[in-house]
DNA sequence: TTGAAAGCGCTAACAT
DNA sequence: ATGTTAGCGCTTTCAA
């Protein structure tokens, strides 16, 4: 905007952007360096075969590579090696707190063995059309998913079959071929009504996921049916319900039990700590005390639960192993291991804080080793 | 396991494996169609050219395909067509549940434009090893970035000067050829504070960003200072403190603060919400009340204030519209579009709800059109 | 100790 | 209306 010349414009921008897409291949970098391109390779990549080059080449190689600025092209590598050094994480929610710890820590865990770990996020229902056909296209060279897996056991099988392993998690396996690495989440939900059962409540409800409703597997919630069953409890329907994962949708769930019973439950088991804090908020706006009136308990253990008031009970467990124990699972199947324990189960433990008027003495309850 | 004849197996497994490995190319599909791979590549990917291709050829090459599963590999593709067709987003930090929200609209607005889109997660400082060789490989067409872009300044121009666009998200751009979109920090500061003086405080201190605490650029605490002196109130340095930017970080800063100030202050205004929650806490258990002895005021507008007690009053901005504006920028400049407006400020909105006190009448207060 | 050559799977000119 | 050919940038036998 402030040249005179405009007539020199085109010749400059041209120039300019000719250098600019001049991206250095590793031609350039053996033209400079006076070798081949398989030499290049060979010294960039440092393999054990290229042992036996001359340090003055490597030296030449290494420095002209620097002075271009050489970054191997990641297709072309990729097409050739057969392999992307890419593990994706398939997230159905991003919005979910839970999540965010334990993608932190298959990352880690990922990077630690060499691969780089790329998020495919992934909105509800839509599965098929994003995120697996990038995996089918071998875009990654293995796949942690999130989200339950039996909408689409046949996809992942395919995958699977196709040289794409993957491994579900938080999730039973949709099939025998496909590694799953979960908490135990049946003992979880037992567990949690455990300790409301031992701190004298009867009348204890159970806010679910809905998505989560019609299947098959809802483990929490046998496990909160199986306790209820122990203490001779009867289980009743009326105490049963269910509500999306986000922040509002334990709210809204206990809106529901609250309209359709009375009096209130004297206690609520609640399918996540997100879930949870809603719960708490809905029964706080209706004036009842937790845990003088509705003692709560979630599920996960975020560090959210530690900073609302009062401090959320929860079953526990850990995330960062979660995630690592999945990353490397899938690290080991992309690198041609037997899938061997198909189903790792995770412990949980129980963390008593505020919201259930426990003693912290009761805190050490484990269940599952 | 359960079969009998030992010597069997190797030949077997073999077998097995090869099969699954044959994933099936545009020649199995061009061979069974009966055509070349010319034009399965012009009937599949359904080109302009590709329009005088016969229906009949087309139904052949179609059902071949689907007959034989194919799905074309995405890693030669990009290599020919020198596109990958996805954009990249960098997170500095998963545990955001503001960061969820703004990924979530752009990936939405990416998948309208026909991209695809991948996060790369990036723990803290190590910037440099992971994302950005990812994306200096091509990995993607071009990439929207999260985190303070002053100490990788450098490598963004770089990125961007071998035809990787970039454009960063909620800071100013560090270089006129690098696009920006944000909002109106300072802007905001500034209505936070003018909104806890108008409610009759003198006494506001700020929480601010412990990583932001040595930068050039330190927006809110800008748009705070300005409404300060605008009051006429002197700027008290023993009121100024900084924390990390996660739940524990606005705590932590509190206690200092209230360590070091006495009385305490009458209000504070915390860089983000989830700093302001764990504020909230640790007010709380100093057992001062919020908004009666304390005013409490964050920033972003996550839909977490809305569930803790008492609700937070906050500056917020469209999410939606922030990952929307960024990736659609970020698509116009990877079809080659000129950057024109390198800076897109996105205006802020006063939330009043119940943690300064202030009343909902004065929530039609917007910064910026 | 290094180079030459082939080819991964795909697409886009250029023929026919 | 379809086929031929060349080549994207890299790695990896095999040969020298």
């Amino acid at each position: 905007m402030t040249r005179f010349d405009a007539s020199g414009d085109e010749g400059l921008d041209q120039n300019l952007s000719d250098d600019q897409g001049a991206r250095a291949t590793s031609a350039d970098v053996a033209e400079l360096a006076g070798v081949s391109r398989a030499t290049v390779s060979l010294v960039l990549n440092d393999r054990a075969d290229a042992i036996r080059i001359s340090t003055q080449t490597r030296l030449r190689v290494t420095q002209a590579a620097a002075q271009l600025g050489y970054t191997p092209n990641h297709a072309a590598r990729s097409l050739r090696r057969r392999r992307t050094n890419v593990l994706a994480f398939v997230l159905t929610s991003l919005d979910s707190i839970y999540n965010s710890e334990v993608v932190a820590a298959a990352h880690a865990a990922a990077q630690q063995r060499g691969y780089a770990l790329n998020i495919l996020p992934v909105r509800s229902q839509e599965w098929q059309a994003s995120a697996l056909t990038q995996l089918e296209s071998g875009m990654a060279d293995g796949a942690m998913i999130t989200g339950p897996p039996g909408p689409i056991a046949g996809e992942l099988k395919r995958l699977a079959a196709r040289g794409v392993p993957v491994v579900v998690l938080q999730h039973h396996s949709p099939d025998p071929a496909i590694a799953s690495v979960r908490v135990d989440l049946e003992a979880g939900g037992h567990l949690a009504t455990r300790h409301l059962i031992a701190l004298g409540h009867r009348r204890i409800a159970h806010i679910g996921n809905a998505q989560q409703h019609l299947q098959l597997r809802k483990d929490r919630t046998d496990g909160y049916r199986r306790a209820l069953e122990e203490a001779g409890i009867a289980f009743d329907e009326a105490l049963l319900v269910h509500g999306d994962t986000g922040l509002g949708g334990g709210g809204d769930a206990m809106q529901r039990l609250l309209a359709q019973t009375s009096p209130p439950p004297s206690a609520v088991f609640v399918y996540n700590d997100q879930m949870a804090v809603g719960t708490l908020h809905v029964l706080r706006e209706h004036g009842l005390r937790v845990p003088q009136d509705v003692a709560v308990i979630g599920f996960d253990g975020i560090a959210l639960g530690k900073f609302v008031s009062p401090q959320l009970s929860t079953i526990d467990h850990s995330h960062e192993e979660l995630g690592r124990v999945a990353a490397e699972t899938l690290a080991d199947l992309v690198s041609g291991a037997p899938a061997q324990p198909a189903e790792r189960v995770l412990p949980v433990r129980l963390v008593v804080r505020q919201s259930c008027g426990g003693s912290p003495a009761a805190a050490d309850v484990t269940a599952l080793g």
